[in-house]
DNA sequence: ACCTGAACACCGTTCAAGT
DNA sequence: ACCTGAACACCGTTCAAGT
């Protein structure tokens, strides 16, 4: 509303801003956070330089002083989503808790960032935050008597359920419904999820995109899927 | 070279073009024909309507003709590549048959169109082709005496690990080696990936991301992933 | 030397002008 | 009525001009 603003720049920007510490001096952190917070709102598609930079109150070519180009950018926001994978050491050295907690990590940063999936499963490189968590995981598998290259095997079965479990699903384009246990369709859900497919998608397809995307998957659901593979793994070491 | 292109189009462009028969009608097919291969050979980023127009030696607005716009296009490739997972009926009835070939299935599309995969990943509006042969899958592993919640989480199971194992990996982007069956770091592959990893990384952590995403998966090692997910759900069962 | 922002070569899509 | 392509509102990034 207000036009004052448009004047040459003065000191105050540093403590103003409607919606914060605005005028703060940028920092590849904040501008990780800022980019992050973007994804999150406005979806990957609206992750621009340019909206990044008005955000920040800042000029776009500011951005390249802290990152090489976009790629690095994305490279940085998904670096720091493996970070949030394992906020405390790992206070287990039990090869199926340290998978489990893998998994359900992993899960939860899916879970509270459903827009980042894609990106972190586009972006091949491996960062450093990453490599940690994976580390502890696969030594800890090696540990428990597995070979090395079985070890990677679990621990990469474990890393893609839990990343693309969440891709495959389509539980955050519905609307939010109490969780119904009875495990049929909730009316407003199921019309929400048909007008997601093409119109001429036959009623009993319709079902399937129902069963094996179900909306507001509960945790002990998830729990099946890694208690499969963990079982699965027991499985292949006792017959060796 | 030869500029006589330029002049005002003639009959003869319906059957002429350099690189075969360009001049076509343009119909669906070939407009997400056109579109997968200009992701083979350069890349998603690359995937530009007005690229796509010019390969096709066609004006941008034409593609509109036949597809809403470039969402609906990068829905229309999902559904192509999705309908190349099954393209014989499945022979068996085995429900353990049935999920290796829905696991083999989709990894080979994967690795068959490598840079697609996040397009795979990033679409969650699953097609048709798609759920057709989900449905059978599921359908088949219900037969075989799981509830439905379950058998729509091996399913998911299944479909996440082979869609996601080779996102995981960075095979493409490194040179292509004759496999070594040791195990160990082909040199020249091993200075590679170092270079795709930020330059700070610690050696253990260059080994992890090595061990994780070993370039030149054999097909006994996705095999290996299979059989575990497959075991695991045998045991689920056995224990109800 | 550092920083800025005008300018460039794109992009998806609208829409008015042609047939 | 159908088709076309000029024009619009963007985009990532370069680079020359400022301090």
């Amino acid at each position: 509303m207000a036009a004052r603003d448009a004047g040459s720049g003065t000191v105050d920007e540093d403590r103003a801003g409607r919606t914060g510490r605005r005028g703060q001096r940028l920092n590849r952190n904040r501008l990780l956070e800022t980019a992050l917070h973007i994804v999150d709102q406005h979806g990957v598609d609206a992750l621009t330089m340019r909206r990044i930079a008005t955000e920040l109150q800042v000029d776009p070519m500011t951005i390249y002083r802290h990152v090489k180009n976009k790629d690095a950018l994305l490279d940085g926001v998904v670096e720091q989503l493996w970070s949030q994978v394992w906020p405390q050491g790992p206070d287990s050295e039990e090869w199926k808790a340290v998978l489990s907690h893998l998994g359900r990590g992993l899960r939860d940063v899916m879970m509270r960032h459903p827009s980042a999936g894609p990106l972190l499963l586009s972006r091949p490189v491996l960062p450093g935050s990453a490599l940690v968590v994976l580390k502890h995981a696969l030594d800890v598998v090696k540990d428990a008597g597995f070979t090395e290259q079985e070890a990677a095997t679990i621990v990469r079965c474990v890393s893609s359920v839990a990343l693309s479990d969440s891709a495959l699903r389509v539980t955050y384009e519905l609307p939010q419904r109490p969780h119904n246990a009875s495990g049929e369709p909730d009316p407003e859900q199921l019309i929400s999820l048909t007008q997601l497919l093409p119109p001429d998608t036959p009623p009993d397809l319709v079902r399937v995109a129902w069963t094996i995307c179900p909306p507001l998957e509960t945790d002990d659901d998830f729990g099946f899927t890694l208690d499969l593979i963990v079982a699965g793994a027991e499985h292949l070491r006792n017959r060796a």
